[in-house]
DNA sequence: TATTAGCACTCCCACCTAGTGAGTGCTAAA
DNA sequence: TTTAGCACTCACTAGGTGGGAGTGCTAATA
C-alpha cells in the first residue's frame, strides 16, 4: 500500500508535526529526513500521500499535516519496535512507588504523575476485586431488614455495602452467617468459592434460606460485579497546549472529563489482556472528541484490574506518553499470592 | 463614608455589570438607576467614587468598573437583607434530596448541580465525624502487629483505617479490646466517651496497655481529626465564561482547584458557626486568585461536618448563587438525634 | 521513467491606516 | 448643585499592503 519512501514521509511528517505543531513542508523533509532527494521529488510524494488521505493541508500555500490514518501508522511503528524505559522520570516513578500506601490514594497520586510528566490528563481506574483473596466477611445489623456487609481483603483492604435482608435477622444470626462464609473463604479468592458456598451456608440457616441467598449475592456484587471506580489528574496540563487554545474544544473535553460515563465505558471495554492500547482521535466511539488521543494500560493491582490511562492531544509525544505510563503502571502494580487449599 | 446617593450608584455599577460584563457608562447610570438626574451629575460622583477606589476605569474614554470593594458593599447589602428561596431551581433539589443515599455520592452530585445551576465549580467538604454516634467498633488483625480498625456509626457508616500496634496482640485480644470499647461508646458519640473509656478498656489488658492506648488514639483520629475530604464539580461551567476568556488565567484556578490543599485551608479555616461567608478576590489568601469569589456555608451531615461552597468569577450572580447554595446546603443536612444514656 | 531546477501563483499573516462611536472631563450657564 | 455643551481620548473595526513560506506545474536532465 505504501512505498517504503512514503512511508518514511509519512513517518517524518509526523514527528517534524508533533515537535513543531506547524504544518510540513516539502523542503524540511527534503533537508532533514530524506538528504538524498530533492523538494520537488517530496513534493510529488506527497501529492500522491494526500490523495491517498495520509497528509492534508490546511491552506494551499501551507506545508502539509498528518491525518489520524498518518498517526495510527506511526504509532504503530512506535509500539512495533521495542521500548525502551526512559531515565528522567524514573526519579518520580521510585518516589511513587515509595508512597504506595493503599491503592486509591496511589492512583490518586498516579494520575497526578502521570498527567504532569507528560502534558496531559492521567485517569485511572479500579474495577471489581477479582483476584482478591478474602480474609474475613462480616454481617452488622444497623436497621429492620438492612445489614452493613464488610468484606475484608488480605492485606487489609475493606469493601462494605449496606443491603437489604428479605427476612428480618437477629444479629446473632447474622454473626453465624458471617462466619460460616469466612470459614470457607477465607485465604481464597471469592471467585473460586463462591459456586460452592450456599450449601454449606445454608446449614444451620435453613429457615433464612432467601437471607443467605441475598447475603452470597451482595459479596458477589461487592467484588466481581462493582463498576469501575474512577480517577483523573493533571486536567490542568492541558489548557496550556495550543492544541487546545481554542475554548469550545476545550470545554467539551472537560464537560467529557466530568461525565464519567464515557470514560468508565471507555474502561470497561478495555480489556486487560490487551496489554496497551492507543486510540487516536475519534477511532473509538465512547470517546468522540477530536483531536484527542486516549492511551491505556492495564494490570493487577491489590487484586484488581487496574486501567491507567492518558488523554491527550492528538499530537502528543506518544514516545514519551507510552514510556512514562508503562513505567507508571508497572510501579502500581502489584501480585497477591493465593493460598492454596481446597475446602 | 459614603452618601446615599454615592451607595445607590455603586451597586447600580455592580449590579449592571453583573448583567453585562462591560464597563458601565454614567448615561446608562442616570437613565436606569437615578432618573432623576442627567449623566453630568453621576459622572461628577463617579469620579469621586473613583478616587475612594469603588471604581476605576480600564482606559481613559470607557465606563467605570466595580472594584473588590465595590463589590464587598454590593454583597454585604443583599446578605442583610432577608432572602427568599428562588422557584427555578427547586425541581432539581427535589431531585438531590430523593436521590440522597450515602453522604460521599451526594455531595458529588451537590456539587455536579452547584456548579451548573450557578455557572460556577462546585466544591463540597465532609470532616470528621465529630457529632457521629457509635454502633461499634471493631479491630481485624491483618499482619505481625497490624489491625485493621473498623468503626461503624449508627446508620450504617463505616469508617476504617489500618494501624500499627505497639505490642503484637492475637485476634482474641483483640476482640476483648473491641468488645469493651463497643459496650461502652455503642449509641453515644466518641466526642462524650473518650475521656471516660481509657480506664474501662484497660481491665483485664493491663499487658497490652499500649495497645490499648494507641486503639483509642487511633479512634480519635479516625472521627475527630480526620482531615476534610474534598469534593469538586462542574469545573468545565467556567471555561464558558467571558470573565475566564483569558487562558493563564483559567489555568492558575485550575490547577490550584487540583492541588486541593488550598481548598482544604480555606475549608478548614471556615468554621461552622459563622453561616455563610463570601470572599471577593483575594480577600483570603488561602484562595489568592484575583477575580475569583468564593461562597461557603456549612452544616452537619450524618454527624460530620460539611461544608459546601461556590467557586465562580468576582462577576457572578450572587444573589441567585447564594439561594442555590442554601438550598443544596439544606437539601444535604441531616440531624440525627442521639441516645441519651450515661455510662 | 524518475528526478529536479525554475517560476508563477496562492494565501496567510503581520502591519498600518483611517473612521467610528461610546464615554469621559471640563467649563460655563441655569 | 445641577446640567447642557463641547473637545478629547481611546478601543475597536474594516480595508489595504508587502513579505514570505510553500505549493503545482513545466521543461530539462540523468
Amino acid at each position: 500500500m505504501l512505498t517504503e519512501r512514503q512511508l518514511e514521509i509519512v513517518l517524518a511528517v509526523v514527528y517534524e508535526y508533533i515537535k513543531t505543531g506547524e504544518p510540513v513542508g516539502s523542503r524540511t523533509i527534503a533537508k532533514r529526513y530524506l538528504r538524498g532527494r530533492s523538494a520537488a521529488t517530496i513534493r510529488n510524494e506527497m501529492a500522491d500521500l494526500e490523495e491517498m488521505d495520509f497528509l492534508y493541508q490546511p491552506h494551499t500555500s501551507a506545508g502539509r499535516l498528518p491525518t489520524p490514518k498518518a498517526f495510527r501508522v506511526y504509532v504503530d511503528a512506535i509500539l512495533r519496535r521495542q521500548r525502551s524505559p526512559g531515565d528522567e522520570y524514573q526519579y518520580w516513578v521510585r518516589e511513587l512507588k515509595k508512597k504506595r500506601d493503599d491503592l486509591e490514594s496511589a492512583l490518586r497520586y498516579a494520575t497526578k504523575l502521570l498527567g504532569d510528566l507528560t502534558n496531559c490528563i492521567g485517569v485511572a481506574a479500579v474495577g471489581p476485586a477479582e483476584e482478591a483473596v478474602l480474609q474475613k466477611v462480616e454481617f452488622v445489623k444497623v436497621a429492620e431488614r438492612t445489614a452493613l456487609l464488610i468484606v475484608i481483603l488480605k492485606g487489609g483492604l475493606l469493601h462494605h455495602k449496606t443491603m437489604q435482608l428479605p427476612q428480618d435477622m437477629d444479629q446473632q444470626t447474622l454473626d453465624e452467617l458471617s462466619q460460616r462464609i469466612t470459614v470457607v473463604a477465607s485465604g481464597k479468592s471469592w471467585r473460586k468459592v463462591r459456586d460452592a458456598l450456599l450449601k454449606y451456608v445454608m446449614q444451620g440457616l435453613q429457615s433464612y434460606a432467601e437471607n443467605c441467598k441475598a447475603a452470597l449475592n451482595e459479596v458477589d456484587i461487592l467484588l466481581l460485579k462493582d463498576s469501575y471506580h474512577l480517577f483523573t489528574g493533571g486536567k490542568h496540563n492541558i489548557l496550556s497546549l495550543p492544541d487546545f487554545a481554542d475554548l469550545s474544544r476545550l470545554q467539551v473535553v472537560m464537560a467529557l472529563l466530568e461525565e464519567e460515563s464515557s470514560i468508565a465505558e471507555l474502561v470497561q471495554k478495555f480489556s486487560p489482556d490487551k496489554g496497551l492500547s492507543v486510540m487516536i482521535g475519534k477511532e473509538d466511539p465512547a470517546f468522540p472528541i477530536e483531536d484527542c488521543s486516549v492511551i491505556m494500560a492495564s494490570n493487577i493491582a491489590d487484586g484488581k484490574k487496574t486501567v491507567l490511562g492518558l488523554i491527550g492531544p492528538v499530537r502528543m509525544d506518544y514516545e514519551r506518553s507510552i514510556s512514562v505510563l508503562e513505567a507508571v503502571l508497572d510501579s502500581i502494580s502489584t501480585d497477591v499470592e493465593e493460598e492454596v487449599d481446597d475446602i
